[in-house]
DNA sequence: TAGATTGTTAATCGATTAACAATC
DNA sequence: TAGATTGTTAATCGATTAACAATC
């Protein structure tokens, strides 16, 4: 049982994730030695530690391009700001759409990019266009300065090999869920 | 070289992939026995067979709960059709919402969920509420009869086991690509 | 001190790859 | 037949787990 308030062993660790409690302790040992013997861990330690190994103690702010129905439900979307990610601007070519407000954020245009890039110092981008326009979003994202990008698109984007690029792929989601309804 | 127009070595198709030759006869070799000894791989016949593998040979009928900006995103989302997946409703609780069209589809009320999942023989859902609204969307697709949920809400479900559910979690991919950053 | 639990080494397991006989 | 390439077995590699001395 926990000793302390934020006390955990490995066995209760592994428990809730659903692992192994060995694995439980060689991963953690990667992050250093923070466990205590007889003990257990120190989940809020253990929080900081493995934050600052992932790099995500201080926050990340973020760009969206495309302020359509995708791009406005990320901004909306409530799971980035636990996670350090902020949202600090959303930008569109359609001119008709600058200077609307979506989530407390005015649309910008697309033109203005690498200036917001540089002044807010964005390292991170979404891409939430249509799929024709995402490689050109890609392209200036990259342009700009930014070194990792979210493909919302369902489009394969060609980069700088120094840029990472992860797409979400909805399609391959379903796909895995088709599979399981045969298979159960 | 090809022999055929659609004739194919193991190498060629690691290469394109980005993996070992051997890797991909061992894995296609799970599909039966699909090459021709000193010729390759009939890509038409390979696709048939993966597809077929996969369950996915026939067309799945999709049903999106939630006609927000995501899940009017959703019903826009190109990705879908090519492999099979055909959004066949779309259902809100805002009974402003009802009767209006997305993408060709008429947005019906919540309400009508199982006899839409029955009618249409719908089997995966798609859950673009709000966070807040996730789990009741869960409850009400399962009792509809739905069996595979993708959930786009930052919220972790509770679901009889025998639901698979997959969430699509963007804080994760854009904690991959700020850890990227770090250390390149 | 006795009990508990870590950190790490050694054993196990599974997945990837190399190699090659089968065969087109 | 000679060359090419599969399908599969055996070898390698890495990841997971069990076990236990270290130590709180």
């Amino acid at each position: 049982m926990a000793e302390t308030a934020s006390g955990c062993s490995s066995e209760e660790l592994a428990g809730v994730a659903g692992v192994n409690a060995a694995q439980v302790r060689k991963d953690l040992s990667y992050l250093g030695s923070h466990g205590t013997r007889g003990v257990g861990y120190d989940i809020d330690e253990l929080r900081v530690q493995i934050r600052k190994a992932l790099g995500m103690l201080n926050d990340h702010p973020v760009v969206i391009i495309g302020a359509g129905n995708l791009g406005t439900a990320l901004a909306n979307y409530g799971g980035f700001e636990n996670w350090g990610f902020e949202i600090e601007a959303i930008v569109d070519v359609d001119e008709d759409k600058i200077g609307m407000r979506v989530d407390g954020l005015v649309i910008e245009s697309l033109h203005r990019l690498p200036q917001i890039v540089k002044a807010k110092s964005i390292k991170i981008g979404i891409i939430a266009t249509p799929p024709a326009a995402a490689q050109s979003a890609a392209d200036r994202l990259v342009e700009a300065g930014v070194k990792s990008i979210l493909n919302l698109a369902p489009t394969t984007l060609k980069t700088h090999e120094d840029v990472s690029v992860r797409r979400v792929d909805l399609s391959t989601e379903l796909g895995i869920l088709a599979y399981h309804l045969n298979r159960p």
